[in-house]
DNA sequence: TGTCGAACTAGACAGTGTCTAGATGTAGAC
DNA sequence: GTCTACATCTAGACACTGTCTAGTTCGACA
């Protein structure tokens, strides 16, 4: 029973769910977070978070594309503060993805992780595609004048920023070990801005 | 109840849940895998599991085990059949790691995926160092007689490898179509083997 | 043959996601 | 101001989960 100066109706309970979601995930982890918990941290009963999200894939899901609107936004960020040359632009841009996963380690986790958020929902495809849109658009940029096709450039892009992003949150202190290197933004300068570019 | 031709013991329940496991992650992923259902395709009481694996994640950190000893031996055997070209010996190794993330999506998600297994396992730890070895010592050949530094370029190395792996294997169809291109083999050559190195 | 221990069963328990019916508060029409 | 329609939220139920316990079965070895 709910005390009396707490009012019926929260006021923006979405929007506290979300919030909720995302500490309980960057404390314990997707895999271990409960719906009833998240409900219990925004002060509510276990079944009002149905009204907002329909199930648990739907507070994820809502989750991921709030993750991918801010993702594309740092993106973006990175890319216009880097100056001029093509190059660097897309290896600011390297950078901003790998931090982007480690300062929002729940945001990243549920917008990569399958399984658990509705995949179909056009919402999240569309942030996803729109956040893609931004690294291709500087590997285009970086090819132009090259013999590289600009597909695989921004494969490699893509796959070397998101690996080294997984990894890094995956591996815990292994990726330092082996890297021979524990500080973070040393090993991205080492990797995404060299001097004489790849 | 039992029935009567079945014996009560097993044989060999261990590796029986391990293949169940195995199968019901390839079927319905991680996330969705019920102890109870794998109690259950290997035909024995919900409670079984716990004699061999401790607990849900003892079972799935076996899988990450013996995933990480087969994911070695394939990048052994691809590096060995690879002739003597250090570059060439690389990216097919690098082919050879996301092809296994391809073949046994079960394993490769245990192996990777936090919080579903005890990562303070020194088994775990152990066979997941062993695998990077191969990776390493691939790379460390590829360096000699260039100015890269040698762990940077591993690390650079594994992200692409992982990068392109977990990508494909999350985004199920988003990455061709970004791509251009949605033969695995095709990409696979283009990123990993390029004619005139990177 | 007897016994000892490993392998397995079966019941219990608290926790979970999701479904319902119902209670509560708010905003707009009159 | 009051009535009403509706969104919001509660509370109970259900089947399912992981894990714990005590007890049963069976094979191996003395």
């Amino acid at each position: 029973m709910k005390k009396r100066d707490q009012s019926y109706h929260h006021g923006d309970l979405r929007a506290a769910l979300l919030q909720a979601a995302t500490e309980v995930i960057e404390e314990v982890g997707v895999a271990s977070l409960s719906l009833r918990e998240v409900a219990r941290r925004a002060g509510v009963s276990h079944g009002a978070p149905a009204h907002h999200f329909r199930d648990k894939a739907g507070l994820l899901t809502e989750l991921a594309i709030l993750g991918f609107a801010a993702f594309a936004t740092a993106l973006e960020a990175a890319r216009d503060g880097a100056g001029s040359d093509p190059h660097r632009r897309l290896g600011e841009v390297g950078c901003a993805y790998v931090r982007f996963a480690v300062q929002h380690p729940a945001h990243f986790d549920v917008m990569f992780r399958p399984g658990v958020v509705d995949e179909q929902d056009k919402r999240l495809v569309q942030a996803s595609t729109a956040s893609y849109q931004v690294l291709l658009g500087c590997v285009q940029q970086a090819v132009v004048g090259t013999e590289h096709d600009v597909n695989t450039a921004a494969l490699r892009a893509w796959s070397m920023a998101h690996g080294f992003a997984t990894l890094w949150l995956a591996g815990g202190p292994r990726l330092p070990d082996v890297a021979g290197q524990p500080d973070l933004e040393v090993l991205l300068a080492q990797i995404f801005l060299p001097e004489g570019g790849c």
